[in-house]
RNA sequence: GUGCCCGUAGCUCAGCUGGAUAGAGUGACAGACUCCGACUCUGUAGGCCGCUGGUUCGAAUCCAGUCGGGCACACCA
């Protein structure tokens, strides 16, 4: 049992005893939500907050905590003590000790409670022939985060990459491509080769307006499936994601499908007619669409004027298709802040069609990224590319490894692992709604709260482990009276909260509660390992704080896996 | 104009369902390696928590208003 809920306990039995007149005391549960940290570890571990007791009890709150104390006596859990309102509590730090190391951080043991239950990711979600930039970090890093902590927590996770595959433009490109370009150029240059002809098209559109015309009839050619069309469509979102998938690999991200929009080409009737038939398409302006006055929004476009269908449209023919396939308990789309309306527009239309799942459809929502200050356009140049950003965070680890450690094996690989790591860290250390300004200086700062910090402390953690092994120390943490000190005890303390720290993580939908955690244990180790000698001549006291010590490693590195970030062992 | 979001140390940000003297990193200044990895650790300075009112025993946190910033507001995605 935790320590919270035995103090809980330990309350609930001292207000019976204190106050046996009383009606309606909390319950266990109930006190245990009582239950908070004190602003200062001198204060105690918990206090009991006795304030919104002293109406019901006409008791002044000081006499409340002062008449518990009394009442609870000894025990073995914790010592109390009376401060003002408030009752505290001081844990009895051998059994803190024995309690926490008895966890294991690496694994969710109620994992049965989830099973069975799916949950469905939209993130990254890239467009074709478009490079992939520092605005793309976010949902991907995100969402892949997000996956691996669902998964942890036992869920199916149900990851999609849904790509923006579909629009008029990719017609103008094909008809650029059928005036101006060949097929070498595009397979040696890739996206940027596929930009080019986009730039071209409209520049030659300037002197030629017919092309807008060919290009929209390109485009209804790949609409209605026609051979030559059809083929160099899918060549173009080959060679599209040929390129993501370097940046995917050195990012580590993966996904279960590449559905993007093209997917539901044939799945949209049915989002039409069953609009109709449950009444909800009216006509507007010659438009189709589904009335939100009554829910204080503007009108959801379905269908455009000449009966071309929307992004939106395709949205709801996804939810449509996800719930029937995957049958999922929620579904998150990982999307920034941007189109907001557009999602809450949409998700009410499905609500509005019947369908009470429209609850578990929720739009994660993240802030936007600028480059100095100003927006990022392709357009003028002002952008930074993920992949130069990534190589560069590479290249500056390695610099510092030559630098720090120049015999180390495998250079390249643990640059690749820090410098990669440090770029996902700042995209998962703050709140996702916040924007993002980048600046060089800051991406490529590996001191303080950084990823670099934690994987230092996590490859320290491995070289002491080393040393022990060396030194015929074995992990135990039997002998509990070596990690009494304030130090440890506020190792254990960290080590103790991963577990909630990742529920409130995946109920928030936040990783950034996993990297501030885990930042916690990473600051507190470091202060435990310079105030305190851990291999010294006595062995039982060595093994228990070897066992400390392999329970921060085990916990960083799980906790770096959650947010996408692998622990090399020696840095 | 309407809706949503944000406003906490010079800078970047934490602050869980309201609770005890508001925290961290960074920058500045001052310190700590004959000792388990100094990508580390310790200390000092730095704050009408945008502003005003309200609810409450208690508000950075909840409510109303106000100012400042961002985003969105029909045939693009």
């Amino acid at each position: 049992m935790n320590a919270k809920k035995s103090i809980a306990e330990l309350v609930a039995k001292a207000l019976i005893k204190a106050f046996p007149e009383a009606a309606g005391l909390p319950a266990v549960d109930e006190v245990e939500a009582f239950l908070e940290v004190p602003p200062d570890t001198a204060m105690g571990d918990y206090a009991f907050p006795c304030f919104r007791l002293s109406k019901p009890l006409k008791k002044g709150p000081p006499v409340i905590a002062q008449a518990l104390l009394n009442a609870m006596g000894d025990n073995e859990v914790a010592t109390g003590q009376a401060a003002g309102g408030y009752l505290n509590f001081f844990l009895n730090r051998e059994r803190f000790a024995l309690d926490t190391l008895a966890l294991d951080n690496t694994r969710y043991d109620l994992a049965s409670s989830n099973t069975g239950k799916t949950i469905c990711l939209d993130y990254s979600s890239i467009n074709i022939a478009k490079r992939f930039h520092i605005g793309h970090l976010t949902t991907t890093m995100l969402g892949h985060s997000l996956k691996r902590i669902y998964d942890f927590l036992g869920y199916r996770t149900i990851g999609i990459n849904h790509l923006g595959d579909w629009g008029t433009q990719f017609g103008k490109m094909i008809c650029a491509y059928k005036h101006w370009g060949n097929k070498d150029e595009v397979e040696a240059g890739g996206v940027d080769a596929m930009t080019s002809l986009y730039v071209r098209f409209h520049e030659e559109a300037e002197k030629d307006p017919s092309l807008e015309e060919e290009g929209r009839a390109w485009f209804k050619r790949v609409e209605d499936g026609a051979e030559e069309a059809l083929a160099i469509f899918n060549w173009f979102k080959d060679v599209t994601l040929k390129d993501a998938e370097r940046v995917y690999q050195k990012l580590g991200v993966t996904f279960d499908y590449y559905t993007g929009e093209s997917f539901y080409n044939d799945k949209m009737d049915r989002v039409v007619v069953e609009l109709k038939e449950k009444a909800l398409l009216v006509e507007s302006d010659g438009a189709q669409v589904v009335d939100l006055t009554e829910d204080n929004m503007p009108p959801c476009l379905i269908l455009k004027r000449d009966g071309a269908t929307l992004y939106t449209t395709r949205d709801i023919a996804a939810a449509l298709y996800r719930k029937d396939t995957f049958d999922f308990t929620k579904a998150l789309y990982v999307v920034a802040y941007q189109q907001d309306l557009h999602f809450r527009q949409w998700f009410k239309v499905i609500e509005k069609m019947g369908y009470p799942w429209a609850k578990d459809l929720i739009h994660v929502s993240f802030g936007m990224v600028s480059y100095e200050g100003q927006a990022l356009s392709t357009r003028k140049g002002h952008v930074i590319y993920l992949e130069e950003l990534l190589d560069r965070a590479v290249e500056k680890a390695l610099a510092i490894i030559e630098e720090k450690s120049p015999g180390l094996e495998d250079k390249e690989t643990v640059a690749r692992q820090v410098g990669i790591g440090a770029v996902v860290f700042a995209d998962l250390f703050n709140n996702r709604i916040k924007d993002i300004d980048f600046w060089w200086d800051r991406a490529l700062n590996f001191d303080g709260e950084t990823g670099p910090y934690v994987q230092y402390t996590h490859a320290r953690c491995c070289s002491l482990l080393r040393k022990a092994t060396e030194a015929g120390v074995t992990p135990n943490g039997s002998q509990t009276s070596a990690l009494t000190d304030d130090d440890a005890q506020e190792v254990l303390r960290q080590l103790s909260r991963f577990i909630s720290a990742v529920l409130e993580a995946s109920d928030h939908y936040e990783p950034s509660m996993v990297t501030r955690q885990i930042t916690r244990l990473a600051q507190a180790f470091n202060k435990y390992y310079y105030e305190q000698r851990i291999l010294d001549e006595d062995m039982g006291a060595s093994a228990a704080r070897v066992r400390l010590t392999e329970a921060v490693r085990d916990t960083l590195r799980q906790g770096l896996w959650l947010i996408g970030m692998e622990a090399p062992e020696r840095m």
